[in-house]
DNA sequence: AACTATTTATAAGA
DNA sequence: TTCTTATAAATAGTT
């Protein structure tokens, strides 16, 4: 869109790539606008120049676009970490929590019969197992409560 | 940019839209990119359709941007309140999880065969009957896993 | 910051 | 959805 076809590099020339930014700064801001309303779409855009300054557009509050983006991309649970330093750690401990979540997540889905496709033969077999054992205590369970009851009942 | 000029409001024809959309959505991902490249910008681009699918271009890893953008936002001249309330709802988010993950280890004890005491009778029966759909399936998928791999060998 | 020759994006149509 | 094409819009190079 000029008098010269573009190539996809880096501007050398610092003036040049200062007044480049310049343009399609604005034009990547307003055609994000257009979008948005058009469409009605969700848009955040957020642009640093190289010397590090800022620039943003954002069709609606841009927290909540991020946080919308957390959602989507992070499983279920979000967070609005950050950028305190202490709260750094609280964060990192709240992927380990959300990783470990996801992780029991698998393994009781397995228990419920669900997802059994991925698993190996030596898995399915260590399952079982496990299965027989629970389901071998569940029924000792239940006579030892109905036992507990039909005493309840003799001594009445 | 088009057979006839745009009026900036959103289109109602749904078909249109979309097509609309689809297009433009493209076109804004393209010159996020070359802005990027050219300018040696760091670029960040969240886009939601209105049917909430998600589309995304960054630079650089986009929470480091998210990050940087936060810096940039709150660090020095922030009111104190914003970043009070992201952080204490990210504490909240963290104790809804520890919360779930609490529950789910509890459930997931049960399917061990442990912690089965304070389990009502009708509790105990529905464990029974989940363990042994559960066994069923998981036999199933053996013998599915073995036949496939009798075939295997019977084809060599 | 303006201008303008060109390229690029895209609206409408197929 | 994909392509084609006429036209609007963006912008590279220039002033």
């Amino acid at each position: 869109m000029g008098r010269g076809r573009v190539v996809l590099e880096r501007i050398e020339n610092k003036i040049n790539r200062q007044v480049t930014f310049s343009k399609r700064r604005s034009g990547l801001l307003k055609k994000a606008f257009e979008l948005s309303v058009l469409c009605d779409a969700e848009v955040g855009l957020i642009i640093f120049s190289s010397r590090g300054k800022l620039f943003q557009y954002s069709s609606t509050d841009i927290t909540k676009i991020i946080e919308r983006y957390r959602q989507c991309r992070y499983s279920k649970s979000h967070t609005g970490d950050s950028l305190e330093h202490d709260s750094q750690s609280a964060y990192h401990e709240f992927l380990k929590l959300r990783a470990k979540y996801e992780s029991l997540e698998r393994t009781q889905r397995h228990f419920q019969g669900e997802d059994l496709e991925p698993l190996s033969f030596k898995d399915l077999q260590s399952l079982e197992k496990q299965l027989d054992i629970t389901l071998a205590l569940t029924r000792q369970h239940q006579t030892k409560k109905l036992m507990a009851r039909a005493d309840e009942l003799r001594e009445k």
